[in-house]
DNA sequence: AAAGCTTGGGAAAAGGTTTTCTCAAAGGGA
DNA sequence: TCCCTTTGAGAAAACCTTTTCCCAAGCTTT
């Protein structure tokens, strides 16, 4: 119900420098060097000034700053990523990076649609963004869309950049080795490998990592097994692992599963529970990706592999300011590392 | 590794409507008029400085054109959805609704820090959006931000309003009626309600639904469960549901479950059938929230009321537009329908 | 042929701010 | 008293585009 007592808005016109200049008795030139603690004048005078804006509650016309400037302290967003799962902490430490110095982001959505790519860029360009940070839900896929002579400073970040572009992207191998070695440092020795499709470059690269280190730590290795992002997949991968044989040679059944994401853990955990198998008693799972939500709803709560989204984002932003600042920056892909957040799904260090 | 292929990156200045009249040889006015299809000159002239400014690559530089006509057609969205469950929607919604109409979006992730949301405001205030969209992951919270005389149109869509204030929420109400009037119609009649905390009013108005339609039906009315939010209090709930006396006097066991949000339906889920009790077979389950990436790894698939966030974002953004461009419109919070997505866990109607 | 209309196009102001010059007055030294 | 320096502040250009007004030339009408 519309409260009567509350008066219809109104949208009254900002005030201008003119304004304030005209009020307090000088010139819009004087004022404006008062305001910016630019010129020379009496300190009565820059007080007056400062005071009867604050007065009128006065705002500089950014708008007017920009076009002067030619910078309008403003960068945009491309993603592709309607879900956020992992642009949304990128987004938000690119923000936090840059709210502060009074950089505000366009967030543009641009789905996997071409069309839809150049009107958000066009729009971006027009409104002379400062710069272009792409970002998206896969790191080995382009935007739909052309960044390369655009004219402004681009930034990717957890997305496949153009050659000789500056990108940020987390280490997944690192990611995995942390993985690993924790099952190590834990005591685990028959650890297997459940993860996502073929076609994702990071099932690759950490599935590498994984068979480093085992063999270098002179464990078995068993080949990962591919399948879906999916919990159902989890469940039918713990089907194969302690049906089958995999153990070549030793028939013995894993004692850890790292997963290629939390889907997939909680999807095994599930199918170790239907077993009669105990989480973490008799297999350690670890995940990947660190989704909140889901890692702390899995019973026990799981251990998972965090990318640093945030601090991700945040060093895109930074970098992408720097640039925009004329300083130079070497090209190329920069791997942020990953962390281990330890939950219960592992069990505890024997000397923790 | 970065390509030397590549040149390194120029950051040309844009070209200006000045350089394109003096290379077509006219003045500026002369050719701003031709690309604006505006003004009177013969046909070759406008075809010779459209195709000049076609050549150079010319973008009307949008910062004079804003400050000009006072629009930047630019508005702001704030939200405290860090993880973007609830706002991701809306947003997306939003964008769609403006994007078409040349209108950026500058996302604004307040948290719950006033600090933040003073400065985000201030910076979309002198960036001179045309206006402001509040969005949150509660209903019934204020985002901390005091909205209330910026000198812009405002409008909240799904968080709490300031009073007198255009809104936009769900009708959850009317989605929990949705839900229960399912299950009636699949011939459940022992129908169970567990939710989330009183603390939120969306709990209250399901809750009153579901007992509304209980009673209208003739069913027996059983006392929602309030507990949290969470898969955890699935599992407990369905523990008093199915070991306690509940239904008074006939002591039969639901043959329904209707849940406050996704994750209490899957633990009702995973409850259930941890008692052998089959879902949709012995027990329908429906949720609330359809949140796709938990509804459809739920086995079996969930059935879940959706809140149409998409569509009230679109709602809210263009209604800011026709507020911006200066038509009236009525405060008051207007309801948007839910709809039901139907899965696999209610089992099928009797005569499908 | 004079007066009026149409046509094609330009000059200038406006939008709000910043910055570089410029200048008058005041003060200081000789 | 005269010249030079410092101080305080204003005028104007610049950023880029749009729009209103204006003007000159050519044409029509009487």
């Amino acid at each position: 119900m519309a409260s009567d007592a509350s008066p219809a808005p109104t949208f009254t016109k900002p005030v201008t420098l003119r304004e304030v200049a005209s009020l307090a008795g000088v010139s819009v030139a004087t004022a404006s060097k008062a305001l910016n603690g630019q010129g020379r004048m009496t300190a009565e005078t820059r007080e007056r000034i400062r005071e009867t804006a604050q007065r009128l509650g006065f705002r500089p016309n950014s708008l007017a700053q920009s076009l002067l400037r030619r910078r309008s302290f403003t960068v945009g967003l491309l993603t592709n990523d309607t879900y956020g799962r992992f642009s949304l902490p990128v987004m938000s430490g690119i923000s936090d990076a840059l709210v502060d110095k009074g950089v505000s982001v366009f967030l543009c959505n641009v789905e996997d649609d071409q069309r839809l790519g150049q009107l958000h860029v066009d729009a971006m360009l027009d409104k002379r963004v400062d710069g272009i940070i792409a970002t998206g839900k896969r790191i080995d896929r382009h935007l739909p869309v052309d960044l390369s002579n655009l004219g402004v400073p681009t930034i990717y970040a957890f997305t496949q950049p153009d050659p000789g572009a500056i990108a940020f992207v987390s280490d997944d191998a690192g990611g995995a080795r942390l993985a690993v070695e924790h099952f190590w440092r834990l005591g685990r020795r028959r650890i297997a490998h459940v993860t996502g499709p073929a076609s994702f470059a990071v099932v690759h690269a950490r599935a590498q990592a994984y068979r480093d280190v085992l063999t270098e730590k002179g464990l078995p290795v068993m080949e990962p097994l591919l399948g879906s992002w999916s919990e159902a997949w989890g469940h039918e991968a713990v089907k194969k692992l302690f049906d089958g044989q995999l153990l070549d040679g030793k028939r013995e059944k894993p004692d850890a599963v790292f997963c290629g994401n939390d889907q997939i853990a909680r999807g095994v955990i599930d199918a170790l529970r239907e077993r009669g198998l105990g989480v973490p008693d008799d297999v350690g799972v670890i995940g990947f990706d660190n989704w909140q939500i889901v890692a702390e709803a899995t019973r026990p709560p799981l251990t998972s592999v965090d990318m640093n989204l945030a601090a991700l984002g945040r060093e895109a932003g930074l970098t992408l300011l720097s640039l925009v600042g004329g300083e130079p920056a070497e090209p190329g892909i920069r791997k942020l590392p990953c962390r281990l957040v330890v939950r219960q799904s592992c069990g505890r260090p024997p000397d923790g």
